[in-house]
DNA sequence: CAGAATCCTTAAAGATACTG
DNA sequence: CAGTATCTTTAAGGATTCTG
């Protein structure tokens, strides 16, 4: 009993749903991640490609484009030739890195104990 | 610079990738959650699935599942008429819950800022 | 370099009905 | 009460090609 309101109202639009569903989708946790622990916050578009081993160039833009659309990326683009575009983390999106930074470093201290997760059987696609 | 090994080595399956994998799955931590936070690590299916507004039975036997084969609860069944069937968080699940009441409680505390988060115009589906 | 435009393949999710 | 069995629908993700 900790907060005093412990009849916890449950709604299908409550504040960790939002969050979750920001975690739903796959790559948008890694960008932010990415975005924020290895390039502090802002890069173009080919660096960022380059440190998410794994995404297609499609998921990457179309990512890019929902995290923008939420308000969580800035996309800064210079008009020159070739094209130079930057993504930058907005102070939404600086403030959502927290949690997702919080979920990082709970796995790496405790990556050993998830050894013991059993993997889902999805997609065992031969290569 | 905190923890000396600042050259994160980006493997596709790292441990906060697995983590995020099970964030992935809509019903996962929700389930979770609510088994740890409203029923005290155990419940039975009814009990669990009033708790849960907007499951369907099927998603939640269907995750149940996999939450099972993942290790992270375990399923007690009395062998009566009717059947009388308890869910109940493993120790590993219990170790899964951290990670998750951690966003939850993040979520709550922030939010009024998480209102500003542009919702996805995701499955506009009419009424 | 950055991105749009297609096409395609899978899962995730949900609705519904049936069973012991 | 707890669970299976089907059947749809839709969205997510990915591969590939083309453009300024």
């Amino acid at each position: 009993m900790q907060t005093g309101s412990d009849e916890e109202k449950w709604e299908e639009d409550c504040a960790p749903r939002r969050v979750l569903e920001l975690f739903s989708t796959k790559w948008t946790s890694m960008i932010l991640h990415t975005l924020h622990a290895r390039h502090d916050g802002i890069a173009r578009t080919g660096a960022l490609h380059r440190s998410l081993p794994g995404i297609s160039k499609k998921m990457l833009i179309q990512t890019l484009r929902e995290l923008q659309a939420s308000g969580l990326i800035e996309r800064h683009a210079q008009d020159t030739v070739p094209p130079a575009v930057s993504y930058a983390l907005s102070p939404l999106g600086k403030l959502m890195v927290q949690p997702i930074e919080m979920i990082y470093d709970w796995a790496r201290t405790n990556s050993s104990a998830l050894d013991q997760l059993q993997p889902r059987s999805t997609s065992r696609r031969r290569p």
